[in-house]
DNA sequence: GTTTTTTATTAGAGTTCCCTAATTTTATTA
DNA sequence: TAATAAAATTAGGGAACTCTAATAAAAAAC
């Protein structure tokens, strides 16, 4: 059975996942870097995470995900893109964006998520070249929404 | 200018202007039921918002917020109210999207929510029946969309 | 192959938020 | 009003996550 998890510990996951895509391991300060936090932190981390079997860590050796880390960590990089993609539909700002995806990846139901995801797939479905005219111009109505408001604001 | 509160300094002060609006003033066992925590961490977390001006408290005695608390709610309590219709127009059903916005009102970027407040007020204009119809028939599509999706799973 | 620099680790401590158990104050009711 | 019940408080402690400062190990440079 799936072990619940701290939403720290998600983060720390999905940080050596993303880590050993680019150079297929972590170290100590790799982690610390990307997760703006102390080595000593990651160490203590790192210990820990070796304890309940989500990573493979030994004193002052590199870093890599045991399955169950790799399951976890897919799992949060998952519902991080779909967040990712969904405030960009919404027309967040790409940085704010990457930023507030995190916020989000960790503690909603299930349900919730199932909705963001279809929402995405929705959305990007309705958009594409060959759909129903009114279904493209919703996002361009939407822009345009968007658009008026920023408008407005900077007049007033 | 604004003190940076934490999610969970939000969470209490939100809780007290709920009870507030109903019935004037808060008690701890009030607080205590609503965020399901014990009335000693209540008295701990009154004692730390009334040293920093958020809440009116003495020993014994009825709680009520200072205007900065009730700023702090009611911002709070906005931001809450537009993830809860959110989740709604995204068909979260109502109990789930009740908890999540709880999960959400705290610590997006204020681009993100304005971003989230534009796309609840377009989505509720859009729907008016006063508007074209190709923006009324969006909702209804994102329906069936949903709709499909579950029979599919439910037969697979 | 030393010396120097970088990286990693340990020890000890702080913050936030929560708890239990014991006690005190306030409210109720007999 | 005295006895009882309910609510609030205090003391002491714990889990999660973080830090600094000191130390140790590994890697790089000489």
């Amino acid at each position: 059975m799936h072990e619940s998890v701290s939403g720290r510990v998600e983060d720390y996951l999905r940080t050596v996942y993303e880590i050993i895509e680019q150079k297929g391991y972590a170290r100590i300060k790799d982690i610390s870097r990307d997760l703006e936090v102390r080595p000593s932190t990651v160490v203590e981390m790192m210990r820990k995470l070796h304890d309940r079997g989500f990573v493979v860590y030994e004193k002052y050796g590199s870093i890599t995900l045991t399955p169950e880390g790799r399951e976890v960590a897919e799992a949060v990089k998952m519902r991080h893109d779909t967040f990712k993609k969904f405030l960009e539909i919404i027309l967040v700002p790409e940085d704010v964006a990457a930023k507030d995806a995190h916020v989000l990846e960790h503690r909603l139901d299930s349900k919730t998520i199932l909705q963001f995801t279809r929402f995405v797939e929705f959305i990007t479905q309705a958009t594409a070249a060959d759909r129903p005219k009114f279904m493209r111009r919703w996002m361009e109505q939407f822009r345009k929404y968007c658009e008026e408001k920023t408008n407005n604001r900077i007049k007033a």
